[in-house]
DNA sequence: TTGGAAAGTCAACAAGGCTGACGTAACTTC
DNA sequence: GAAGTTACGTCAGCCTTGTTGACTTTCCAA
């Protein structure tokens, strides 16, 4: 038992054995967390780019293109290609900024709070079983950790989204 | 306060909003825990897969093609490719079975060691350093929770690669 | 000896990333 | 008011990584 840290904790999770395993687990449950949403998109004409950006214009209603742009991390010409099927569709409505005329400020029409819905609840329900399996004190180290796991820029965009539902 | 259990747990990490949150910690997440080592890759020749396939390679020495298809969960076409150009450029080698002369068994060379060892230290270490920000307790509870999200069969491979360092 | 599994290969295609170049409207600054 | 910058859209072309379908070779096992 030489691994102990000044305050005597265990270093044991921190072997190369148990990281190389935390890497499973992420690559793994990944595949289980987008699953669902993947099942129904399949059929349709969308893919988990439609998912994604439906999911933050939810989240964020009217936010601006170069947002969401900055929080899904790909180029404008690849999200224009999502949000230009999604507009033609009718899920997703652009409006003209008031203050500023060049932007675009994005909402989710009805039928795109539908879809959004349909798929966010499949997700959702993966999730609400797995916190429920796990208890809250787990839930709350796995935020812990995946928080920590991410790039600085990103968590403070993860940690701007907005907070609340306690 | 409503929302307890029988046994008097809150049942507030269970909202839909809390919910949400591990969506987002999720998505953000995962982009880090792929950041490093896509990062080290972009400029050679390979990408994310062969990344996955030099892992499971190095993880499970002399598996099977097959055997790799189902862990990785994509088309023998689709790691075909990547096996192929793996073996050409002398990181992985296949051996034809002994036994059963159809099957190749995959082993990473020196030169696929080295380069395993180079994404898998980059991973490792930003795992590493999420892990210890956290603490042992959330490290816990961050491994229930992502078991808990796989698709059972995925656990049973998640679960079947060898665990030891303990 | 024959059926079927394991492996490999060719071809074609799609989703969803990327870069680069260009255009337009609108806001900002000098 | 002119010049520069920002926000957005779009065209064209490319790459990676996934897909399906069809076909062959090898070879184990019943």
């Amino acid at each position: 038992m030489a691994d102990q840290t000044p305050s005597g904790e265990s270093l044991l999770f921190l072997t190369d054995e148990q990281l190389r395993k935390g890497i499973e687990a992420m690559f793994f449950a990944y595949r289980g967390f987008t699953a669902d949403p993947d099942r129904i998109l399949e059929g349709m004409d969308y893919g988990r780019a439609h998912h994604r950006a439906l999911h933050f214009i939810h989240r964020s209603p009217g936010t601006t293109v170069s947002n969401l742009l900055s929080v899904l991390g790909v180029t404008k010409q690849s999200l224009n290609r999502v949000l230009r099927t999604l507009i033609e569709d009718g899920l997703v409505e652009a409006r003209v900024g008031r203050r500023d005329k060049r932007e675009r400020h994005l909402h989710l029409t009805a039928k795109g709070q539908e879809l959004e819905r349909e798929l966010s609840d499949a997700q959702r329900a993966r999730m609400r079983a797995a916190y429920r399996a796990a208890g809250p004190q787990a839930v709350a180290g796995f935020r812990q950790v995946l928080e920590a796991m991410m790039d600085p820029e990103l968590r403070r965009q993860y940690q701007g989204l907005k907070e609340n539902g306690a």
